[in-house]
DNA sequence: AACCTCACG
DNA sequence: ACGTACGTGAGGTTG
């Protein structure tokens, strides 16, 4: 069956243009674009298999039935030169790519497209059209489907439309749709319609009588009255939208359909085209089609005891091999080894050899061969089946590709073979999907691919990801910090928490009693019973049932979040219940129901604590997160009553006071923020004392709650609106906090200035230790975007030295427990905070520990100011 | 899957 | 005019 895709020039240009961030080469030409239509292409391409393909433009500027109008018409300026740059850059790239352009004079592009559309169906032809305009639905038929690309919150969703979507959707078929805009006309189309009828009593009256003609002709019918008489005076009008509306189908276009049959994209002149544009991302797929046939990728599999001796033995010679171990439900299935180019062993763990052999005989080679450098994609993982000691000499591209881009979702194989190597290597998705990986199935086809794939591309990406961090000057951070703190973290992995199950379902069970006892008050208040953890029930019960004033929308419905719902709880007890409510749900179900379920057999709960998550450098925690237990009210708070250390020993917790801002001080220079630091007070105090410009004994505890979100500010990125929001005061009043503040701290002021200004320049931040975050959002053309991308900037060394500062802080704590031999073990991280589970005679030292080497992880000109304690649960210890 | 809400730093 | 504080993860509802 033969397939026809029909793309929508202007249309799909423009919705790669806006949808993407700007983005201009060596040469200051804009490429955004182009390079936003090229991957819109590709992936449709690569969808539907079309067997031709034509891509359709307007002659001329667009005209007054496009698209692009409304989108230029907002700002009244024109369509963007940015954007119209790369209209004739775009074409020139399809000519290179043999995709066939057509365009016919007095006609637009819609016009073509219906043409084309046509004359493939009467051929036989499954139709695809690609749009970013809804007013080609009309074209949609049984064979001709309309493809819509939507961006919403930065990610691509296409939707189909046949024609019976079509009528689901709106209700009228696709020719319909052309009376229905008739009707409800289309103002940024310049489209009058009939006034007074908008979608919904146009799409009423077509979806009755099918046609504007025979409405009018049952016109006394009509309902609503207005309408009636709307479309009676208006009739003429409507006729006249009508037709405009129409897209026409019988365009002389004169094409032979053979010369839009569909041909290889990766031409050398495209080829040489996208080099020329700096469309870096793109010429993977050139290059790809050479390093494939390159790199042959190869399998084999070692099943014998005598052949996996064997084999170890040959691997003990080797200076240089890559590792992976495949597991299912937890369970080591078996281990793929590389140490040569696309070559992959694969050793089953089955019958004699054992997890236990496999993991003796690495360990061996490891420890034996001071030259040998093992590169995996997922160290922390092989650590818990083969638990090497760090010696420094094991590599982890995953955590080396989240250094150079922390911005990225993954990092598997997958991604590492297409960012650092040009080659598109299919995902574990594509491969497994949801099949069962064990020992049955790895000899299967795909499954073999998958292990191939996963166990060499490390091996073969480790020497261009080792370069691109020193190009970065990030190898020190990575060996001497990143490698080290991973060690750490799988060990909190390994120790785990202790937890006292029965008190933790004792408080689950009180929470269920008050959380009844709300809900039956609610219910009685409300004078109905609904679901209250619906926002969208609370607030129509709230706003609407009971008129409670204060309503603020979200995007969906009313607003129930505490910030509204506090303003109202004095009022009304219904609210204040709510909130009772809300808290006692939320610490039920989120901490005492779900950490029980993360008890393991050892009473201890086993956290996994993430490496490559975090834009900043920080560590995530999950399942369980550990890192948000409650700690603000006092209910929450004694859930932390139920992790207790193991028995004859304790907890000792310490954490950093204000890091975040300490880092501030010693990275702007400011003398006086310094010297605040340096007075060792109460910093929200003396800031207030300082920006108010009274002695500390006179400031009230409004000034220095007003010092204090000050200072919050200044390291999330300052704005005014922001702090506004946070005080509940006035932008003009918060504005003259901030004023005040930076004439206090000029340095300060200067520092996060020329953090935005380097951010611009450079598209990055960089920590004192040398950590990168680009920031996309800084060169977008939409103020909002914009704005988060300097805030992004202002926080990002700050926020993220603090996660550097820590980081060495955990191995430092790690190494020393460990030269001064104690059984005492680093368990919990929590961002500033650092939590060890303590044997209780070596308490005094395990304290000395952590202090000292907390406050000595970083030379700052402040101190870095370190507070521990004790306790028998972690709530005591805090 | 998207959205809201809320727990933590 | 734009309409948000920075960084996370999880549970619940809803479409």
């Amino acid at each position: 069956m033969s397939k026809l895709l029909l793309v929508d020039g202007h249309s799909i240009l423009n919705r790669a243009f806006y949808g993407l961030p700007d983005l201009t080469n060596s040469k200051g030409e804009h490429t955004n674009a182009v390079l936003g239509f090229i991957n819109m292409i590709l992936k449709v391409i690569e969808e539907e298999n079309p067997t031709h393909m034509a891509v359709a433009f307007d002659l001329h500027a667009p005209t007054f039935r496009h698209e692009m109008f409304k989108e230029y018409k907002g700002t009244r300026k024109g369509m963007p030169e940015e954007l119209r740059s790369q209209v004739p850059v775009m074409k020139e790239m399809l000519q290179y790519m043999n995709v066939t352009i057509v365009s016919r004079e007095g006609f637009e592009a819609d016009d073509i497209i219906g043409t084309l559309s046509v004359i493939g169906e009467n051929k036989g032809m499954d139709v695809v059209i690609l749009s970013g305009d809804r007013d080609l639905l009309q074209l949609a038929t049984e064979h001709v489907r309309v493809k819509l690309p939507k961006t919403k919150g930065g990610k691509t969703t296409v939707e189909e439309y046949y024609a019976k979507d079509v009528e689901e959707l709106y209700g009228v078929t696709p020719k319909e749709f052309i009376d229905m805009k008739g009707l409800m006309g289309d103002t940024s189309d310049n489209i009058p319609g009939v006034p007074g009828i908008g979608e919904k009593t146009a799409g009423k009256i077509i979806a009755d009588y099918h046609s504007i003609e025979n409405a009018y002709a049952h016109i006394d019918e009509i309902k609503p009255a207005k309408a009636m008489n709307n479309l009676k005076e208006f009739y003429d009008q409507a006729i006249m939208s009508k037709v405009l509306a129409t897209i026409k189908l019988d365009v002389p276009v004169k094409i032979n359909m053979d010369d839009l049959s569909y041909s290889s994209l990766f031409t050398d002149k495209a080829y040489e085209y996208v080099k020329a544009l700096e469309l870096k991302s793109l010429l993977k797929y050139f290059d790809g089609a050479d390093k494939k046939i390159a790199i042959s990728f190869h399998i084999d599999y070692i099943n014998e005891l005598n052949d996996v001796e064997t084999y170890f033995q040959s691997l003990a010679k080797v200076n240089f091999f890559s590792l992976e171990v495949f597991t299912e439900a937890k369970e080591l299935i078996g281990i793929g080894v590389s140490s040569e180019e696309g070559k992959a062993s694969f050793i089953p763990c089955a019958m004699f050899v054992t997890e236990e052999l496999i993991a003796e005989r690495l360990i061996n080679i490891y420890n034996n061969n001071d030259n040998l450098i093992i590169v995996t994609n997922d160290l922390k993982t092989v650590l818990k089946y083969i638990p090497f000691e760090n010696k420094g000499r094991i590599i982890d591209t995953s955590v080396a590709a989240y250094l150079l881009n922390p911005l990225k979702d993954t990092y598997s194989y997958d991604d590492i073979a297409r960012d650092y190597l040009g080659l598109t290597i299919p995902a574990k998705k594509e491969l497994v999907g949801k099949e069962h990986l064990s020992i049955m199935t790895v000899n299967e086809k795909n499954i073999s691919d998958y292990i191939t794939y996963k166990v060499c591309i490390p091996y073969i990406a480790y020497d261009k990801i080792m370069d691109e961090l020193k190009t970065h000057e990030m190898d020190s951070l990575y060996k001497d910090i990143e490698l080290n703190v991973l060690y750490v973290l799988d060990h909190m992995e390994k120790e785990g928490i202790r937890v006292n199950r029965n008190s933790l379902a004792e408080y689950g069970e009180m929470l269920g009693k008050k959380e009844l006892e709300y809900q039956t008050r609610i219910y009685e208040e409300a004078g109905c019973e609904f679901n209250i953890n619906s926002p969208k029930q609370l607030g129509e019960i709230l706003f609407d049932k009971l008129g409670l004033p204060g309503a603020k929308k979200t995007k969906t419905g009313y607003s129930t979040n505490v910030d509204v719902l506090n303003k109202l709880k004095n009022d009304y007890p219904i609210v204040s219940d709510v909130l009772e409510y809300r808290q006692v749900a939320k610490l039920k179900s989120t901490y005492a129901d779900g950490l029980s379920a993360f008890i393991s057999e050892d009473g201890r709960i086993h956290g996994t604590f993430n490496q490559t998550i975090t834009a900043t450098g920080r560590i995530s925690s999950t399942e369980p997160n550990l890192q948000n237990i409650p700690m603000r009210t006092e209910l929450g708070r004694s859930i932390r009553k139920v992790f207790i250390p193991k028995e004859g020993y304790v907890f000792v917790d310490a954490d950093y006071s204000q890091i975040e801002l300490r880092v501030l001080a010693h990275m702007s220079g400011d003398e006086k923020l310094i010297a605040a630091f340096n007075a060792d007070e109460d910093i929200h105090a003396i800031t207030a004392s300082q920006v108010f410009g009274v002695p500390i004994e006179d400031v009230d505890s409004l000034m220095r709650r007003n010092a204090k979100a000050v200072n919050f500010g200044i390291v999330y990125g300052i704005s005014a609106f922001g702090l506004a929001e946070d005080l509940n005061i006035s932008r003009k009043e918060a504005s003259d906090y901030i004023d005040s503040y930076f004439a206090t701290y000029p340095d300060v002021k200067k520092f996060i200035d020329d953090s935005v200004e380097n951010a611009k320049k450079t598209g990055m931040t960089k920590t004192m230790f040398g950590r990168i975050r680009q920031i996309p959002e800084l060169s977008s053309s939409n103020f909002m975007q914009r704005s988060f991308g300097e805030r992004i900037a202002m926080n990002s060394p700050i926020q993220g030295t603090a996660a550097d500062i820590i980081k060495i802080a955990m191995i430092k704590v790690s190494d020393r427990l460990k030269k001064e031999n104690c059984e005492s073990s680093l368990i919990l991280q929590i961002h500033d905070e650092l939590l060890i589970e303590t044997k209780e005679d070596e308490v005094p030292l395990v304290k000395k520990i952590l202090v000292e080497e907390m406050m000595n992880a970083a030379k700052l000109s402040v101190p870095l100011s370190v507070g521990a304690s004790v306790g028998k649960t972690w709530y005591e210890a805090k």
